[in-house]
DNA sequence: ATAATCCCTGTAGTAACTACAGGAACAAGA
DNA sequence: TCTTGTTCCTGTAGTTACTACAGGGATTAT
């Protein structure tokens, strides 16, 4: 890591595209960086710490809004650990509900599919089931 | 079941918003359907059956160009039920890669909510873990 | 010096809709 | 018949979270 990077660079060491990096901007999750005197952007090491924790966040399912959630707290200095906590059971939450509807969507496709020959035939149990 | 309708009362029957209706016809996975002669247009019992069938498939996950897929074969009228079988076995398939991706999330975030305490203090082993 | 690479900006495209705005048509009641 | 309210028409823009240009400066390497 080092004290001072420009944007590809910081978009290989964190491991996201390029692009990502100037749009996260663009919505204000991070602040405008300070410039070279031609106008490159320069990430320090605070940047690069907090590009990595929306790339997480992200990674790990959140919302861009619920990420501004978290940020919002983080940067308030003065979040606790029960608000954060809150926002993340939110989160498992929705995830368990995705999950859920899922597995129901896969059981009925399942069922759709078991009661499909797979032969030559024209005339298939699924499409008619989608017809219903 | 009406024999005609226009495109109001089919959103209703069919049970999508009427914007949806039109934005399957500019897409094409509806015809041009027939007009009055003041350009309202007419829906008749096969373009019923076929919103049905879209709607259905989306119900079930399917995206847009899997559905153009399925539709194809069917319109081709020379479809076997072994070329759906495939289409819906890929779906099925992302379904439950979606729900593996989803369960490891769930557990990572329930993993992390375990180390929080939600305590009233600024320190949290949840940030303290997105930002690694 | 020059070529290759990087960075800048603004804009448009992706998926699958949804929501207007401004205006014409139609149905129902007085 | 007139009017009012609802429905329909069109085109366009907004949603989410990016990604991909184009056209042009800046920097780095040879």
């Amino acid at each position: 890591m080092q004290p001072s990077v420009k944007r590809g660079k910081l978009a290989k060491i964190a491991g996201c595209n390029i692009e990502t990096i100037r749009y996260y901007e663009n919505i204000e999750l991070l602040r405008a960086v300070d410039r070279t005197s031609s106008g490159h952007r320069v990430y320090s090491f605070e940047d690069q710490a907090r590009l990595r924790f929306i790339l997480r966040a992200r990674e790990l399912g959140f919302s861009i809004a619920e990420l501004r959630e978290l940020l919002s707290l983080v940067d308030s200095h003065e979040y606790t650990c029960g608000e954060v906590l809150a926002v993340t059971n939110d989160h498992i939450t929705n995830i368990q509900q995705k999950i859920s509807d899922l597995k129901r969507l896969e059981k009925t496709l399942l069922d759709m599919a078991q009661e499909c020959d797979g032969g030559e035939v024209p005339d298939c149990a699924i499409v008619d089931t989608m017809f219903q």
